[in-house]
DNA sequence: AAGTCGGGGGA
DNA sequence: TCCCCAGACTT
């Protein structure tokens, strides 16, 4: 007979992708690229992944780095907080002086919830656990005709029962990589390859036609508009920039001196909100017009207005650094893209000044 | 239960 | 433009 469990271990020896921490038991490893991996694709993490690996190569590395460096390392993959959280989960893992080796106890890191828990405790400690993710969901909920979206946890809890019950004891590990890579190749969100799937005769959805319309889209929040108005102070090879707060997007990384406003403004709106103490010693140099820059809630219309001094004012909350510097400094990709756009990271002077 | 947290690739 | 990605945390 061939149950689903044979049939999704056959399909992953045949078709599976050659990643990097299916090669490895190592927890720390697997905690990496788990962490990398929310809601992110595989091609966009693999390079953060050898590259944390090689900067931190075990977790002591990692838990003895600042958060400046462990965000420096993250700029550029979104989604902040893990990177912030993964650094704590590092220092706890240190302090326990052991890894967490259990589901439950690895739910209790920072930053790792329940699909990332039964993820590191079935890879790299081998636990009996099925992993739910975004693949999985889907995968499953056309198999069984569920008709929710994946937010819904009344259809994770028919899901996760439903997994219970047909995951293997022995090599569950490979189970749940068959599963997620099965969801994510085989039954993927558009044009799933059902004439071809091993396992159309028992999906569903499929038989009731459904399978184009599971799962459920949740509406879709509208984008919020926030207007960010950047001041580019420079002053002898150094340009001034701040610390971003919590409560509020891109919580600890830096930023250029910011007026946020509720409308677009020009630059004769823009010019009375300067702070005085770095208007009163400068020179007005280029204005770049706005941009749009979208988040997943948020759309952003950002300017920059380049503010030339002649001697370096001190500024309350604010600090200097050398353009050679910059790239010690996390910055959103808002800011990173005019400091490349402009040739500010190769240390030079701008190529607007 | 709903809102918030990035960024990019592909259709 | 829209969709969605190896989700978790806060409110």
């Amino acid at each position: 007979m061939n149950t689903i469990p044979n049939t999704l271990i056959d399909w992953y020896t045949a078709h599976r992708r050659d990643l990097p921490w299916r090669k490895t038991k190592d927890p720390y490893a697997i905690l990496l690229s788990e962490i990398i991996l929310q809601q992110t694709r595989v091609d966009q993490g693999l390079d953060y992944y050898h590259r944390f690996l090689e900067t931190f190569p075990e977790v002591s590395d990692l838990a003895s780095a600042s958060e400046q460096e462990v965000l420096n390392l993250w700029q550029g993959l979104g989604y902040y907080s893990r990177a912030r959280n993964l650094h704590k989960a590092a220092k706890r893992i240190v302090e326990l002086n052991s890894f967490p080796d259990t589901s439950s106890e690895l739910l209790k890191l920072p930053g790792v919830g329940p699909y990332t828990s039964a993820a590191i405790a079935s890879f790299a400690f081998d636990e009996v656990i099925p992993v739910l993710d975004g693949n999985v969901f889907r995968f499953i909920a056309r198999l069984l005709c569920i008709e929710a979206d994946p937010s819904n946890e009344q259809a994770k809890k028919v899901i996760r029962t439903f997994l219970e019950s047909i995951i293997p004891k022995e090599d569950a590990a490979s189970f749940n990589q068959a599963l997620m890579e099965f969801g994510s190749l085989q039954c993927k969100p558009q044009k799933p390859n059902c004439e071809t799937c091993p396992l159309n005769s028992e999906c569903i959805a499929f038989k009731q036609s459904k399978v184009s319309s599971i799962p459920l889209k949740k509406e879709k929040p509208k984008r919020r508009k926030r207007y960010f108005n950047y001041l580019v102070v420079l002053e002898n090879g150094k340009i001034l920039v701040q610390q971003r707060g919590g409560a509020d997007i891109w919580e600890n990384m830096f930023e250029f001196p910011l007026i946020e406003s509720l409308e677009a403004l020009d630059i004769e709106d823009l010019a009375p909100l300067i702070p005085n103490d770095i208007l009163k010693n400068a020179s007005v140099g280029r204005y770049f017009r706005r941009k749009k820059h979208l988040l997943s809630h948020q759309e952003i219309y950002s300017t920059f207005l380049v503010l030339n001094l002649d001697k370096e004012v001190s500024i309350e909350g604010k600090k200097w650094i050398p353009f050679a510097e910059l790239e010690d400094h996390p910055f959103p990709r808002i800011i990173d893209k005019f400091l490349e756009e402009n040739s500010l990271l190769e240390g030079k002077n701008p190529r607007f000044v």
